[in-house]
RNA sequence: GGAGAGGUCGCAUAGUGGUCUAGUGCGGAUGUCUUGAAAACAUCUGUGGGUGCAAGCCUACCGCGAGUUCGAAUCUCGCCCUCUCCGCCA
């Protein structure tokens, strides 16, 4: 839950910060509802004071003004507390609407035009004849097939096969290994999760439920990136602070309905529906968020620059944060079939915000604090590989295997399959 | 899916309408004793909220939610989860 005295001491701020991620919040009657709660709360737990005071007079069977007595009072705290708790209820839902407000260093900016890029690494590659985009290649190759899945599942499904199958694999093996090294704890986790747990990791506000796809018989939801399996496997845990930072890499099939997106990246399988990803989730103590942040981010690096793929980091601006983030950085690959940098990962520390809706907590000595959590992707399927097919594209249309990978695919290169 | 058993303060257990301000053991913390350690002994040891400079005091929480009652961990109803057996099944 967003923290209502941070909204006491500092309500301009926090109008603020919601009104640059171009969410709308009314933080006085927030104020104004608080207040009311917090007097209703007094009254009722004085009125509950009177009736424990009241019970322990009777001893045995109580006399007929006894029970008059009691019912009366009964009838006070129902009504009372039948006030109280709508007031609360009605407060609540006001503050699960709080964005996390952005980090001082990220630029208050309206929306992707924006955001800054930060640095770029890797050289362009030249081609000597006119490159492909993904599509064109993996048709040509018999690798990937669109039409296929159209017939089976409809829009932005795909068949990945053959070498494409090994070259993800490769790139789940390679991440693995190179996080396991790290010390990440390695973990499948489910694909669906209940109501509760999307809305406490905070995607669910602002028309984010629009873009998942839901099993409403059984009231789950399929995740979007396992990143919504993994934060929450601490709800309404205490950590021990001696266990932090915590680290985990998940492997799982995201699925994403793409509301919003439409007529966008219609071509290939850079936008699917369902596509399987390395995520990193990392817990820290508080403070040492920032130092993680870059440290993910830097991982995400060395890993684009072992696969030789150039790219640049992109800090976005607060209109294109989300609403549980504060901070995030996307790395964006060279796409020589677009002649454009195109996303493929993404990094971001949503400090308390996702521990609070979720009760996470950590003991630091005496005192319970709130655990800081970050998440930031590995690779994305389909998009990292894409990058790889692109980039290292031959004139015949095969495509030589990044060196870093040759060990975990048994091949140099990804030849015609049909 | 069917039948049965069960969910209590980190763990294990006690508690079947008021004496529960939830007992006991283990674990943990601190202290005494000791050259040191162990043992022993003593005290403390759940979470949220309110109030207070603080010590403290108050309040809610016994899987979750509703109900019965002057009064609920305890009774009733619904839901969730776990275990055992049966069925089905990769």
């Amino acid at each position: 839950m967003f923290d209502i005295k941070l909204i006491r001491d500092n309500p301009e701020q926090i109008q603020k910060s919601a009104k640059d991620k171009r969410i709308d919040i009314d933080v006085k009657k927030i104020l104004e509802i608080d207040k009311k709660e917090s007097e209703l709360q007094k009254k009722v737990q004085s009125l509950q004071e009177k009736r424990n005071a009241f019970n322990k007079e009777i001893k045995g069977k109580p006399s007929a003004e006894q029970i008059e007595k009691g019912k009366k009072i009964r009838e006070e705290l129902v009504a009372l507390g039948t006030e109280f708790n709508k007031t609360k209820e009605e407060l609540n839902v006001l503050l699960l609407q709080i964005p996390n407000p952005a980090k001082p260093d990220v630029k208050a900016g309206k929306d992707e035009s924006e955001n800054d890029v930060i640095r770029k690494w890797g050289e362009i590659p030249r081609f000597s004849f006119k490159p492909k985009d993904h599509l064109g290649l993996g048709e040509a190759l018999g690798i990937i097939n669109i039409e296929k899945a159209a017939k089976v599942s409809g829009t932005r499904f795909a068949y990945r096969m053959g070498d494409m199958v090994l070259l993800e694999l490769a790139l789940v093996q390679y991440s693995m290994d190179f996080l396991v090294k790290e010390g990440f704890i390695p973990v499948i986790p489910p694909v669906l999760v209940k109501r509760e747990v999307m809305q406490g990791l905070g995607y669910m506000e602002n028309g984010g439920e629009e873009d998942m796809f839901q099993l409403k018989e059984d009231g789950l939801f399929l995740v979007g990136t396992a990143e919504h399996s993994l934060v929450p496997m601490h709800k309404d845990e205490i950590l021990d602070i001696k266990d932090l930072p915590r680290r985990y890499v998940g492997y799982s099939t995201s699925f994403r309905r793409e509301a919003g997106s439409y007529g966008k990246d219609t071509r290939g399988i850079f936008r699917n529906h369902q596509f399987n990803k390395v995520e990193m989730v990392s817990f820290v103590a508080a403070g040492e968020d920032d130092h993680e942040n870059d440290y993910l981010l830097g991982l995400e690096e060395k890993m684009f620059q072992e696969l030789e793929i150039p790219y640049q980091v992109i800090k976005m601006c607060t209109g294109d944060l989300g609403f549980p983030a504060a901070r995030k950085y996307d790395i964006e690959a060279w796409m020589p079939g677009q002649e454009k940098y195109r996303e493929v990962t993404s990094v971001s520390t949503v400090t308390d915000f996702q521990s609070r809706r979720l009760n996470m907590k950590y003991q630091d000595g005496s005192e319970k604090k709130y655990l800081q959590v970050l998440n930031g992707t590995a690779f994305a399927m389909s998009r990292t590989p894409i990058a790889i097919l692109e980039n290292y594209q031959q004139e015949d249309g095969s495509i030589v295997i990044p060196e870093i990978l040759r060990k975990y695919m048994n091949k140099e290169k990804i030849s015609n399959m049909k």
